[in-house]
DNA sequence: CGACTGTGGTATATTTTAGATACCTTTTAA
DNA sequence: TTAAAAGGTATCTAAAATATACCACAGTCG
């Protein structure tokens, strides 16, 4: 994890201990940091939620971004998808217990968010 | 932010306390969680850093990317730009006190992350 | 001198992802 | 019968990410 440069005798540059590949810090953002991914298992956090519940909760994000983010969410074993009724179809999703250790760093994110009042800009 | 749902009489649902925009969890992230933010800001962690050196560190992050990010990050008030010498051209990055004060989350986020080994498949 | 490395970037093209919109089947309820 | 709910999928376009090459300039090696 502790990077750093050194410059031999000629003034060439090389990178001790440089990631490799994506460090710890991007590893784990690519979990729970993608667009809504923060937002999905925050929102899961007291209870199972269905689908088109946890889609109105976020406000923005289609059903196709909801769906896939879940899919995802799922394959990483954070969340479980589970059909609670046939006729009429019943769908919800929780946290694993993998998915709720995550949650503190969310609730940490949450209030330095609202602390600094945050702003994204418009595009 | 606590949403909720409720039915009316005839079975139609509406949501309490959406978000109607983006909530503070994904503002959060659209600040600290993008592709390589993170990384960078946990990088400047120590001292200031120069751009070549930068990129070095963040394995698999392209100039291009790591100059959009800092130019990002340097309009949201997280890492100031210093010219430390022209003639050569020297460039360094180092964190604002606001940009300082993510540092505790992206901790807690790589401690998580080596804790659960946490893997990104391939795409 | 001339080739090579370093600096801090930019330009261009391609691939990947996000987002908007519409649509599907089934069930319940007015 | 029309309408809305459920949980999605299909299609298309706009926006990002990524790969690759390139710039001007300074210093160093042989």
């Amino acid at each position: 994890m502790e990077s750093s440069i050194k410059t031999d005798s000629k003034g060439r540059k090389k990178v001790y201990n440089a990631c490799m590949e994506p460090c710890a810090i991007e590893k784990g953002m690519r979990l729970i940091g993608g667009k809504w991914k923060g937002s999905i298992i925050y929102h899961l956090k007291d209870e199972p939620v269905r689908f088109n519940d946890l889609t109105r909760m976020l406000g923005g994000a289609t059903k196709k971004m909801v769906d896939q983010r879940l899919k995802e969410l799922e394959e990483e074993g954070m969340v479980i998808r589970k059909v609670i009724s046939d006729r009429p179809i019943a769908v919800t999703y929780e946290l694993t217990e993998f998915g709720r250790s995550a949650l503190h760093i969310l609730e940490q994110l949450r209030l330095w968010s609202e602390l600094n009042d945050v702003q994204i800009r418009d595009k």
